[in-house]
DNA sequence: AGCACGCCGACT
DNA sequence: GTCGGCGTGCTC
């Protein structure tokens, strides 16, 4: 017989230990996914390790004092982890102080990953000509159907794109129906390109970075410098050693040039991994590495755990990017991720960026990483930028959106057949809904939030827990029927922009638009492909587009991140800033950019206009150093959430207790967030210098909160990116 | 997490 | 008398 501890799939703190079960097969080991009855339900357990016995399970029962299940099941031929990985959870488990099971969770592709509730396949709508014959039809919609019929489906934007003015004609006699069909990513072959060759600049950081002493480098090159070359021939060079590197990129749908370029450096030695891909998808392109069929990968934060056995760099591009952290249970960030594994493989880590995060470029003053930098541009010139106030604009009787001068250049840009971007960080048309006559503002149910109008689909929509409600005409106050939208989103603005530019095509991309698997692609290719003048969006249009004819970028809102109470709101904003400039003026053809800001003085609006980092550097860390907030210290945030407010402060006002005991760190809170989903929310943050002690104080104070049998769910958050 | 058990209020 | 509200405790 062999005894088995396991994890079970539940991912809570309560119930983060290992439950003993027993087996008569003797193939069983740590790391296999087995079916188990816990509690009186079927779940899915992860063998944490085994031990063979002589016992029978009755005596094993009577000497541990409880009665021990039989494994009702074994998933997987063999074990899912390598020792590496294994180590890498339980280390990820206790540096983010969240469960074990949820760390292997989140190591392994949803097909394999240690959980009874698999991800839905996300479907896309696809279209068919259906039985009916049919009659009677104009040449254009003739041309339309046969088209079809001859390819057999094809899916419903492209059907509706390509054959816009009869498409809904052919589907309204039902000649062409909808069928719902498993979106699938088509992977096309690239030509191969040669490696280029580096200018003395790019020799001399390489050979920089080489010769570091310190294993985790910063390269710090302003846009254009030609990090990724640097990169790719690193990367070149690892993979002659027979060895794997992996290049990790925020969000790959937005970053489709870095994907081209390796694939052109290294063809089928590839693979890619990305939340765009299904969970077929993820689990090939695990699999190719697994089987040492691939040196490369290029992918997002997840795919810092592939079953890599040999690698020999890692590299981390636009290193200071929010979405390397993950914001749901492990909260964990992929720097450190890449740092640990790293070290455990003793390869070399490059964190690249123009904009390095503030903690990183911290750590490189400090010598803790190498710091190399890149300051000379190889194909562009800097955009010009000129800054616009909106407040002195509307003084001037100019439109609270578009100041006459953004206007002015877009007609400037547009007759001249150049692409335009429009970036506000705001979706949805109006943020608020106010009632015009009692000022009566219409909130959530459930969340403590305003509801945001989307005039497109006329409904209101909750930006925080999704939920949406039909258009409220009335007012439930005083019955008014006058409302007023103030500020603007996305929506609004495209608005705007068509009012004033009758004609001009504008294609809009922001979470309302992009929800649909590929999205992001179609809309971006089809500004690509110029059948858009002028491309809205919110911050995903920030970051890594790479359009010869866009000469205009305008951040209409530059500064509406910082009234946020978050510390960090500066920062972001500067990084904001710098990415949307660096859209425009990509090619020969020079570029400007139009900030418009309420207060175009604050240094966030002045150092990311002259894209001057080291300026905007030693302004925050100043400031940081005044609010005695990260880098010069640490935090962690624990957040209690109920359905009753007195539980949540109750568990969070003995949680800090036990913490404040310690007295090496200040205890700050606890203070209310607002409500998620009918669940308050408390928190309590910590804040000092021993990050050791810290997280070792936050763990006993989550053991006693466990023994103590609390009932509001804890959730910790260790360095936490934002405070909201 | 998810469920059974159990103790109180308001119904056929 | 019973149905069902959700507070409490337990899970190998």
């Amino acid at each position: 017989m062999v005894i088995a501890q396991v994890w079970i799939e539940h991912a809570n703190l309560k119930l983060d230990q290992t439950y003993t079960y027993v087996s008569d097969d003797d193939s069983l080991c740590a790391g296999k996914r087995v079916l188990i009855n816990f509690n009186g339900r079927n779940i899915v357990g992860f063998v944490d390790s085994v031990e063979r016995s002589d016992e029978t399970i009755q005596q094993l029962s009577k000497r541990l004092g409880f009665s021990v299940k039989k494994i009702d099941d074994i998933i997987d031929q063999e074990s899912l982890v390598t020792d590496e990985l294994r180590n890498l959870a339980f280390w990820m488990a206790k540096e983010t102080i969240s469960p074990v099971i949820s760390c292997f969770q989140a190591m392994l592709p949803s097909k394999i990953k240690p959980s009874s509730h698999h991800k839905t396949i996300k479907m896309e709508t696809w279209v068919k000509v259906s039985d009916v014959q049919p009659v009677r039809l104009t040449p254009k919609q003739n041309v339309a159907y046969l088209f079809l019929k001859k390819h057999q489906e094809m899916s419903l934007t492209q059907w509706r794109s390509e054959f816009k003015s009869v498409s809904k004609k052919l589907e309204d006699l039902n000649l062409v129906i909808h069928f719902e069909k498993e979106a699938s990513a088509k992977q096309e072959m690239v030509e191969m390109k040669a490696d280029l060759v580096l200018t003395k600049e790019q020799k001399r950081a390489k050979k920089e970075i080489e010769k570091c002493k310190q294993n985790v480098v910063l390269l710090h090159g302003v846009t254009g410098s030609g990090k990724t070359e640097i990169y790719l021939q690193m990367a070149r060079e690892v993979i002659q050693k027979n060895k794997q590197v992996l290049i990790l990129v925020p969000e790959i749908s937005l970053t489709p040039q870095m994907v081209q370029r390796v694939k052109e450096r290294f063809g089928s030695d590839v693979a890619i991994y990305h939340s765009g891909l299904n969970d077929q998808e993820k689990y090939e392109q695990y699999q190719l590495i697994r089987h040492h069929q691939v040196h490369v990968v290029v992918g997002t934060r997840s795919a810092v755990f592939m079953p890599f056995d040999h690698l020999g760099l890692i590299v981390m591009d636009e290193e200071h990017d929010q979405s390397y952290k993950q914001d749901s249970v492990p909260q964990y960030h992929c720097r450190d991720i890449c740092i640990q594994r790293a070290m455990m493989h003793g390869c070399k880590v490059i964190l690249g960026s123009a904009t390095p995060s503030l903690d990183s470029y911290a750590r490189a003053v400090k010598n803790v990483y190498g710091l190399v930098t890149l300051s000379e541009r190889i194909n562009h010139s800097l955009p010009e930028v000129i800054c616009v106030s909106t407040k002195e604009a509307m003084r001037k009787g100019q439109s609270y959106m578009l100041t006459d001068l953004l206007k002015e250049k877009i007609n400037d840009r547009l007759s001249k057949g150049e692409q335009v971007i429009l970036l506000l960080n705001r979706r949805g048309y109006s943020p608020v809904l106010k009632c015009a006559d009692c000022g009566e503002v219409l909130m959530c149910e459930h969340c403590d939030v305003a509801l945001s109008y989307h005039k497109q689909d006329n409904c209101l929509k909750c930006h925080v827990c999704g939920a949406v409600k039909p258009l409220i005409r009335i007012c439930p106050k005083c019955k008014g029927t006058h409302w007023i939208l103030p500020g603007f989103g996305t929506q609004k603005l495209e608005e705007e922009v068509q009012k004033s530019f009758p004609g001009v095509v504008t294609i809009r991309m922001d979470a309302d638009t992009t929800s649909k698997k590929n999205a992001h692609q179609k809309l971006l290719d089809a500004f690509g492909r110029k059948e858009a003048q002028i491309l809205i969006g919110t911050q995903m249009i920030a970051k890594g587009l790479d359009y010869p004819d866009v000469t205009l970028v305008g951040v209409v809102n530059a500064d509406a991140g910082l009234n946020h109470t978050d510390f960090r709101s500066v920062e972001t904003t500067f990084h904001l800033i710098v990415q949307a400039s660096g859209r425009s003026g990509r090619s020969e053809k020079k570029g400007e950019v139009v900030l418009q800001a309420f207060d175009p003085h604050h240094y966030a609006i002045t150092t990311g206009a002259s894209n001057d980092f080291l300026t905007f550097f030693q302004k925050e860390m100043e400031y940081r150093r005044l609010t005695q907030n990260p880098p010069y210290t640490y935090l962690i945030s624990i957040v209690f959430s109920d359905m009753s407010e007195s539980v949540a402060r109750n568990d969070a006002l003995s949680f800090a207790s036990v913490l404040r005991k310690e007295n090496i760190f200040k205890v700050l809170g606890p203070s209310e967030l607002t409500r998620i989903q009918d669940r308050h929310r408390i928190r309590i943050l910590c804040k000092g210098k021993d990050f050791l002690k810290m997280k070792e104080a936050v763990r006993h104070a989550v053991e006693l909160h466990r023994s103590n049998k609390k009932r509001s769910s804890l959730s910790v958050d260790v360095n936490p990116q934002h405070l909201d």
